[in-house]
Order: structure tokens, then C-alpha cells, then sequence
DNA sequence: TTCGCGCCATGACGTGTGTCAATCAGGGTG
DNA sequence: CACCCTGATTGACACACGTCATGGCGCGAA
């Protein structure tokens, strides 16, 4: 057996989960909001977010109804984002993995109308709102980054729309294996292999499947040898194939 | 036969298409972008404004692939904004109506990648987007009340998203005619008679569902007494059974 | 007027996905 | 070890909606 990789939190260089890292050495800062910053236009923006201990698995980072007052980024794990229908029916609205943001849709009230919570141990930075507010009034470049991140937000929302609307159940899976694999591979993770964060049930939800159907999909994805499955790890043997079925 | 209504464009005071209002008189400044501002803030907001004569029905206001550089509110008439899939297939994405603002995809780009036509003349206000920009840094308020304009666009596509992956095809119509109705009230139109501004393919485009379907459930509401439906003008009969229905 | 063309309505029929139920594997606990 | 519990898989069956086809209505053109 080889030598353990990470023995634990304390460990200062190789665990994903450490939170006493600033955006100018974080894995991330290419995706991330520092995008489009200069070097001290970083600092800036490193000073107003905040990073506590990381989520453990199924932990909120906030709760519909909490009062709203900062956006997140994750920094390592996978967030869920999700709704209540007032009848009392969960609505996954989004996964999201590390250098992305999530929280947006609260800007627009007060209070929280979704929930966030952690799907396996993940590292989160909170941004401020209003101090993010702020800064985007003193780096124009901040603000024309924030208005461009939400764009896609909505661009993506409308892609799903477009998605659960128009496509049958094997298009639906397909485009979100796609999804997830082009994702990890701006990462610099393998695109071929990966582990899924969420559950089928998840995955059907924001799919707007039942658990059967994402079942009976992947049992089907063997069988045409597009994928090998296990569990939720996940090996794509047919990348082609798959992107023919994705709705690009 | 009574006197003609509006005898031009040119007549001053009641043609809901002139386009020489500014925004301290516009009718919709309430429900629109300078509702958050004080009356000399509006006044700059006006300036930067450009209002260019109505569109026509089925005119385009900017197409997939024209360069982005305005968003856009709707005066009068309505608005459809929608994409076309790379297999060329149209997802309609919304409606707009008075005081509402669309175009809003457009940011994360520097071309459209959505098009927006109009469903009948209608006037816009063109609202140039880095002009925008430089007075959302003056006018902190301004560029709050955007990013909170862009999270509602948000949280109706993630509510889109629901409706279509959960509800059935009575529960989609029902929830569009209720939104469409309680967006009249906010206008001061009636919230029981309207008539609407698209076809029965676009409001099946936009919900998920087939023409047919969309018009076998406009004939079981009838049926059910939920309402009265001549062509496109609609009556609501039952507002309680269809609020019902509607996914809230 | 008559023709043609969109748009809409309605019926017959097929099917993809939901529903219900049974079973299984894995992980945690006593 | 046995036990339970949750998540996942698989099968049988039902049904809501899509598909295909027909026909009507209203409107503009000739």
C-alpha cells in the first residue's frame, strides 16, 4: 500500500479543503470571480471575502429564509442549490463545483429564497454582497465581471429550460455527463472519469426525471458501451457517442 | 361608426406606441428600471436612453449574432425572445411585457446569442449597456437595482425550470395565463379580460408542450368553466380554480 | 366572390416516462 | 454476527402527452 496522501486538515499544502488561502494562490482563480482583476485589483477583492471551516457532507450554507447578504464561490466539493414549491416539493435549481458561483438568485430580496447545501466536504468562500457592491463601484472591471457571471446564470437557465422542454430522458442524462465532464476538464481533472457528487434522486430532480427513469438511462448507457458505471463513478467510454445524444 | 382613436403616430397625448416619452412621464417608470432612483438620478438615466421609432409585428429588435450592445424595456406592445438550438430547433425563452426589461442574456457576450422580435408594435427603449455601466458606478442604486433586475430573471427561469420538469400541461398553461394576469394588474389592466399576444405554438414552445396539447387544455378550461376563450382573447372566469391549478 | 394560407381545434393511435412494487447491495450500528 | 436503512436497480403496467391526419375558420390576394 502506498504511503497516505493526506493525513489531515492541518496538513498546509495538499488538502483541497484548507480555507486560509487567498484568491491570488488559489486552484481556482482562473475561473473564478479574479478573473478579470489585476494583481491589486485581487487584493482588493481577497480582503472582503471570508472563509470559515469547510461544509461537511449535507451541511447548509444557507437556508430559504435566511437573510440574504452574501454571494459564494466554492473552492473545493459540490454545492446543490434547491427551491421549495409552496406544496412542499424540492426543486434542485443547480450543481456547482469548485471555481463556480452560486447564491444569485438571491440578490433580488432580503431573504434567501433557495437553500445551498454541501453534497461532500467542500471549501466555500462567502463574498459580501454589499461590500462586493462596493468594490465593483471603485473596479469597473469587478462589476462588468459580476453583470457577465449572472448573464450566464440566466443563459443557463435557459439552457435547461430548453433542455427538460425538449429533450427525452437519454438527451437530458447525456448533456448533464457532458456538462460535468467539460467542467472537469477546465479543471484539469480527468474528463473521462469522474465521481458524481449527487445522488440519482438529485439528479432526476434537477433533470425533471423520476429516480427510475435516471436509472433505467444509465442501465441503458451500459448496454450501448457509452458508459461504465459504478455506483457514482462514472468512466465514459464513448465521448463521441455521448455528445451526439448531449444537447451540445 | 364612432370617431377614429388615434388618427397617428404624430397625435401627442394617447397613442401607446409615441416614442418621444422620456422617463419621468413614461406610464411604466413604476414597474421599470428608474424605479429605484431620485427624480435628478432619472434624469440621467433619461439622457443615455434612445428610443428609435415601433416595431412591427414580427419585426426583429436584434437577432442571434448581432453584436450586443444594449439591453432593452418594452414601452408597449409585447416582446418574444427566443434561441434556436444548433439542430435549428427555436426554444422561446419569454415574453416581455410593458415596464419589463429583456435582453439581459446578451451580457455575458459580446454578440447575441438569443433574438427578440416583437408579437405586435411595440415601442422599446434602448438602454446601451456600457453607458449603463459608467452610471451604474455613479448612481450606486442604479447598479443595485440591476443586479436585482438580473437575480429576478433568475429566479423566473429556475421557476420555468419547475413548471416544465414537474407540473402537467393544465398546471403550465394555468400558472402562464395567472402570471400573465397578475403582470396586467400591475400594469392597471383588467387581470381577467386580456388578450394574448402570441400564438398557441409559442406559448407551447415556451412551456414544453406540443400546439395540440395547448389547445385541447384551452378546451377542457372552457369546459370547466375556468374561462372563456375567443381566438386569443381570453376571460377568466374562475380565478380561484385556476390559481389553483397554477404552480403560485 | 373564390382561392389559398395560417392558425387553431379535434380525433385516433402510439409511446416514453411515471407509478407501484419487489429486490438487492452497501454501510452503519448494536 | 444480524439488523436496519438508504440508495439503486429492475419489472409490470398505466396514462399523459406526442404524433399524424382531418377539417374549420378568418383573412388577404386576385
Amino acid at each position: 500500500m502506498e504511503p497516505l496522501k493526506t493525513m489531515s486538515v492541518v496538513t498546509d499544502s495538499p488538502c483541497p479543503h484548507r480555507h486560509n488561502v487567498n484568491c491570488g494562490d488559489c486552484r481556482m482563480k482562473a475561473l473564478c470571480l479574479p478573473l478579470a482583476l489585476e494583481l491589486d485589483q485581487v487584493e482588493q477583492l481577497d480582503r472582503i471575502i471570508q472563509r470559515g471551516r469547510p461544509y461537511q457532507r449535507e451541511e447548509h450554507i444557507y437556508r430559504a429564509g435566511d437573510a440574504f447578504h452574501a454571494v459564494y464561490a466554492v473552492r473545493s466539493g459540490a454545492i446543490k442549490t434547491f427551491a421549495m414549491t409552496d406544496q412542499g416539493v424540492e426543486q434542485v435549481t443547480g450543481f456547482y463545483l469548485p471555481g463556480e458561483i452560486f447564491g444569485m438568485d438571491g440578490i433580488a430580496h432580503t431573504h434567501h429564497i433557495s437553500s445551498a447545501l454541501a453534497l461532500e466536504t467542500s471549501a466555500v468562500c462567502e463574498i459580501p454582497f454589499t461590500r462586493l457592491e462596493d468594490l465593483s463601484i471603485a473596479l469597473p472591471s469587478l462589476q462588468r465581471h459580476f453583470f457577465q457571471l449572472m448573464s450566464r446564470e440566466i443563459i443557463n437557465d435557459q439552457r435547461l429550460v430548453a433542455l427538460i422542454g425538449k429533450n427525452s430522458a437519454d438527451e437530458r442524462l447525456a448533456t448533464l455527463l457532458m456538462s460535468i465532464s467539460t467542467r472537469n476538464a477546465k479543471r484539469n481533472l480527468s474528463e473521462l472519469r469522474f465521481r458524481l457528487p449527487m445522488s440519482r434522486a438529485d439528479i432526476g430532480n434537477y433533470l425533471g426525471l423520476t429516480v427510475e427513469t435516471v436509472s433505467r438511462v444509465f442501465s441503458r448507457f451500459q448496454k450501448q458501451r457509452l458508459l461504465k458505471v459504478d455506483k457514482k463513478e462514472i468512466e465514459i467510454l464513448d465521448l463521441g457517442g455521448l455528445q451526439e445524444l448531449a444537447n451540445v
